[in-house]
DNA sequence: ATACCTCGAGTTCG
DNA sequence: CTCGAGGTAT
């Protein structure tokens, strides 16, 4: 009790512990009881009371109140703690078996004690932080962390932040010493509010990696007014210390009853503890709570199980720092920490450096990883990543593995930033980035043998020309022994050059050739290989054009490429104001395709494919729709010169027969048209480059228009339809799925927008389902799929 | 100029 | 799957 004094009023002092009082019942109802009875607000003007009556009168603020909570000057580091009872760490169980074989070896170990089977209490294991909170006659004096769990460190000032830790205890009748002990979190909600506060934060603010890390690093802060910003939370699960005294109650006799005189105490306990019979019971709970956990509001790792009665537990005892009464049942990590050892740099077919983590193998998410892509150098610099760090592995839902962060603590000393290579690893040519672009390439083209590698990996893969049989590694063999230089090599290709090719390559790395029954050596991969290139000869021309790896041309751009032109030579020889006129081809793509084709490399191997067998199954005359494309204004206008817009386009055009004409024209001054516009159109034809763009042009227009054949329309019932796939399908692939709804002539998209008809999921499904929810779109199963695909069947 | 939608490119492990 | 960036509609 705070020591009276003759000048304060007792209205005052009355006040001041109402007020107390008033807090804490606020808070108790909030954390525990979970049943908050006033506004934030509200709250927020109680404490504010609070503290200006502490400020007047120093002398009324006690050791337990609220008003403590936002944080007491920073300290110099942590004292240490010792835990007269050591902090545990648990065993832990990664299968059903291990489990039962816990039950078992318990059963055995109590020699039938237990009669009806085993009671055990049950609870989630939280993803946070083991900390003990000790009070003396109901009094909150010291928490600590758990440390190696017989020394941790005196975080008292920090943890009177967190409103969930009760300052006193409740009740009557409490112990005189009691030590608590739980867990210390960050709920997931108010996580992702920090990160977003930091990212709005340009920087100043740091985002958190992980909820985890979050409320470790928040408990570690020298600063409690920084602790006391952070959003965390606290839930009770087990008592360290305890001295009854003489007015106390002793505690219940059983784990499950003793949580429930924690709640009444004041701490909050996790709502889904309960008790389960026997390892079958604990195998329940575990798929239970597995069900809910993405769910719930914070992370955690697995379940735990402790043997109810705490007198068995007494018996059981420890071997060496784990009780043998106490299982930890881990759900698969989803995420792990393991250090970089390297960054290394891929080289992707265009080029692109892509920046590699090669990191000390993990075991996350149900495989092992060691390699994780940086994407780029940006990419890199968020994180600060350098070579020796400790970084935060994640393989969440997706296959594919990310660094999510870097764990600081754990930096060694003498790192140093990561900067991009100057040049590639692979050819020495320079890396380069291209002003406000995230990718570094390199530069050496097709003449660097990662490029050219990765390009006839592209020409081979299944969406392009489907080579079957044809990886990487061989085709690294059958580029460094000069048997495939570019693509139309491939056809040239005998089945003596594979084995020979094979045969340098077991020489060079020592290993000893494949052998067959018999001792002879295996050649049938060669003879499947030469037969899968040749039956790859008959392609689409999607497929052919796909195959060239064309910048920005992928699987789409293809297709539409194909159904405008019809044919590899009319394409081959547009310019790109025409290319433009193809819907979703722009300027960037138009130019790209147009500088492919000028590379008398590229053209050479073209004609070298075709000449070598392949040919293009489906060619067919250009689209109707060139019809409107080709009128001279909007080919003059998609040359994209200075001063000509798609009106003056017109007015220039007119009574004209060519492009050629149009600038002709323009050279002699023709009337009613403005000088700077003349100048432009001068300035433009003055490049013999420009001029021959002008050429290209016209003989684009005539070579086009002279093939154009009114087709008949084709039946498209489900024009206009945008799906979305997602999950597994089980009556056909999600490439058939595709194919088939596109050849009804229904688009198929990556990912859903509102404009997206119906997402049509499977079996397990991703967040595409969730942002279907989100949009309101409509989401089908299989079977309403198969049934529009039935109704619209072909013959 | 801006917002939104799509496409392209790179990616891991067994 | 995710990110970056190109294309198009507003």
């Amino acid at each position: 009790m705070p020591i009276i004094n003759q000048s304060i009023s007792p209205e005052t002092i009355a006040r001041a512990q109402s007020l107390r009082r008033e807090i804490g019942e606020h808070n108790h109802r909030y954390h525990v009881l979970d049943a908050p009875s006033i506004a934030d607000a509200e709250y927020d003007a109680l404490m504010r009371e609070l503290e200006a009556i502490e400020h007047a009168h120093p002398e009324l603020a006690t050791l337990d109140s609220p008003t403590r909570r936002v944080g007491a000057k920073p300290t110099g580091g942590f004292a240490q703690v010792r835990h007269v009872v050591p902090m545990l760490s648990l065993a832990n169980a990664f299968s059903d078996e291990e489990v039962r074989a816990f039950a078992n070896r318990i059963d055995a170990r109590l020699d039938g004690k237990a009669a009806s089977g085993l009671e055990f209490s049950v609870e989630p294991k939280f993803d946070g932080l083991a900390i003990a909170l000790r009070y003396e006659r109901g009094l909150f004096v010291q928490g600590a962390t758990r440390g190696d769990g017989e020394v941790g460190e005196d975080v008292t000032a920090n943890l009177r932040t967190i409103r969930a830790i009760p300052l006193h205890l409740r009740g009557e009748g409490v112990p005189d010493v009691l030590e608590v002990r739980g867990e210390v979190y960050m709920p997931r909600a108010a996580f992702e509010k920090y990160n977003e506060t930091a990212r709005a934060s340009d920087g100043r603010i740091k985002p958190l990696v992980n909820p985890r890390n979050g409320a470790a690093g928040s408990l570690r802060q020298l600063d409690p007014a920084i602790t006391a910003q952070r959003p965390l939370a606290f839930y009770a699960y087990a008592v360290g210390e305890v001295a009854i005294g003489e007015h106390a109650e002793p505690l219940p006799p059983r784990h499950s009853q003793l949580l429930h005189t924690l709640r009444d105490w004041g701490f909050p306990v996790s709502p889904l503890v309960g008790t389960a019979i026997g390892a079958e019971g604990c195998l329940d709970y575990f798929r239970r709570i597995g069900v809910q956990r993405d769910g719930l509001p914070f992370d955690i790792d697995g379940v735990v199980y402790k043997l109810d009665d705490l007198a068995l537990q007494g018996e059981l005892g420890f071997v060496g720092r784990t009780p043998r009464w106490a299982i930890a049942h881990k759900f698969p990590a989803q995420e792990q920490t393991t250090t970089v050892e390297a960054i290394e740099i891929n080289i992707g077919r265009s080029g692109a450096a892509t920046p590699v983590a090669k990191l000390k193998p993990v075991f996350v998410g149900g495989v092992t990883v060691s390699n994780a892509t940086l994407h780029n150098a940006d990419q890199i610099a968020r994180l600060d990543l350098r070579v020796g760090d400790t970084v935060i592995v994640r393989r969440a839902g997706d296959v594919i593995p990310e660094v999510v962060g870097v764990v600081m603590d754990r930096r060694p000393a003498g790192t140093v930033p990561w900067t991009m290579p100057a040049h590639c690893p692979v050819c020495g040519s320079a890396i380069e980035r291209e002003e406000g672009q995230a990718v570094a390439r390199c530069i050496g083209g097709l003449g660097c043998p990662a490029q050219r590698v990765q390009a006839i990996f592209h020409f081979a893969s299944r969406r392009a020309m489907d080579i079957d049989g044809l990886g990487e590694r061989l085709i690294e063999g059958l580029s460094d022994f000069g048997f495939v230089e570019s693509v139309a090599d491939l056809y040239r290709l005998t089945l003596d050059d594979l084995l020979q090719m094979k045969r340098r390559v077991d020489e060079r790395e020592g290993t000893t050739p494949e052998t067959v029954k018999g001792g002879k050596i295996a050649t049938k991969w060669a003879q499947n290989l030469i037969e899968s290139i040749n039956h790859s000869r008959r392609t689409t021309l999607a497929r052919f054009l796909y195959a060239l790896g064309i910048a920005h041309v992928g699987e789409s751009t293809a297709k539409a490429l194909s159904t405008w032109f019809g044919g590899i030579d009319l394409i081959r020889c547009t310019p790109w104001p025409i290319l433009k006129s193809v819907p979703d081809v722009g300027s960037e793509v138009a130019r790209a395709i147009d500088h492919f084709f000028a590379q008398p490399g590229n053209r050479q191997a073209i004609d070298e494919l075709i000449a070598h067998g392949v040919v293009i199954a489906d060619a067919h005359a250009p689209a109707a729709g060139w019809r409107a494309a080709l009128v001279l204004p909007r080919v003059l206008e998609a040359m994209e010169i200075p001063k000509i817009t798609g009106k003056r386009a017109e007015q220039l055009a007119a009574n004209h027969a060519s492009i050629a004409a149009i600038f002709d024209a323009a050279a002699v001054h023709a009337s009613g048209i403005p000088d700077d516009v003349v100048t432009s159109m001068q300035a433009f034809a003055a490049s013999d480059e420009e001029r021959a763009l002008i050429r290209r042009c016209d003989a684009a227009i005539a070579a086009i228009g002279a093939s154009i054949v009114d087709g008949e329309t084709v039946n498209a019932p489900l024009e206009g339809m945008t799906f979305v796939l997602t999950g597994t399908l089980s009556s056909l692939t999600r490439d058939a799925a595709k194919e088939k709804l596109e050849a009804l002539g229904a688009k198929v998209a990556g990912s859903v927008s509102k404009k997206t008809t119906a997402v049509i999921a499977g079996e397990a499904t991703g967040s595409k389902l969730d942002k279907a929810r989100e949009l309101g779109v409509e989401v089908w199963d299989e079977a309403r799929l198969v049934e529009l695909l039935a109704t619209h069947a072909r013959p």
